[in-house]
DNA sequence: CGACCGATCGTCT
DNA sequence: GACGATCGGTCGA
């Protein structure tokens, strides 16, 4: 079949790279990368071009904050390389990645994918007819366009269905910009650090800030 | 443009 | 019972 030997051919991202202590670092490497996701045989896939670093207990902004562990929350304290996905609002299902070993809870936040694979696959899931920048464009619609949803959170990102991979795309280190991350005003210090990427110019990532572009 | 607001429900207190 | 790591639409300048 056409699909599978598409994935088969791709490489994914191992166990080793999600399961490496600096979240931070993790977040940047993964812009470029493509989120694939097969599930029912529907392939859609997207470039990686905004992502946002949770740090574990110390992290106000994160939902492991202080060692919190909930049924919700449980997968981040398990071995990198999972999904975590929640609920947000009610209506958004966000898509995480869980790094670090076994024990730390760290997680990466998908904000932004440049649509590459099955662009009619994410238009029916998101009840479009026309192709425009919302497509992949901030964290609920990164989830909507891939099928991504709550049922997801704990698989393996080592499994056929939902995974990423590299597939030689290169970025300069010069199209990337850091900034604060969005929509974590309760974090206080914490909300002012610069654990969110994105690449310059790219139209599918979400709200960007002036200041954000700044040396 | 920016500010504001309603939608909608699983999760935790 | 309150609320959120959001989104898209509306309204006014």
């Amino acid at each position: 079949m056409h699909t599978l030997r598409k994935i088969f051919s791709m490489k994914k991202m191992t166990d080793a790279f999600y399961q490496r202590e600096d979240v931070v670092k993790i977040s940047r490497e993964l812009l470029g990368k493509l989120l694939v996701t097969n599930f029912n045989g529907l392939l859609t896939s997207g470039r990686i071009v905004e992502t946002e670093a949770y740090n574990g207990i110390i992290d106000k902004a994160s939902h492991a904050f202080g060692g919190r562990r909930t049924r919700r929350t449980e997968v981040m304290f398990g071995t990198g390389g999972f999904a975590y996905v929640y609920l947000c609002y009610g209506i958004h299902h966000m898509f995480n990645i869980v790094t670090n070993g076994h024990g730390i809870p760290h997680a990466i936040l998908i904000r932004g994918i440049e649509p590459v694979e099955g662009k009619d696959i994410m238009l029916e899931r998101m009840h479009k007819t026309i192709f425009n920048k919302t497509v992949g464009k901030g964290p609920g619609n990164v989830a909507k366009a891939l099928g991504i949803q709550t049922i997801h959170t704990g698989y393996s990102l080592m499994s056929d269905e939902l995974f990423i991979a590299d597939d030689g795309f290169i970025i300069k280190e010069s199209q990337i910009i850091a900034s604060p991350r969005i929509g974590v005003d309760y974090a206080g210090e914490d909300a002012k650090l610069l654990y969110r990427f994105f690449l310059k110019d790219n139209s599918f990532v979400s709200r960007i800030l002036k200041q954000d572009l700044q040396d």
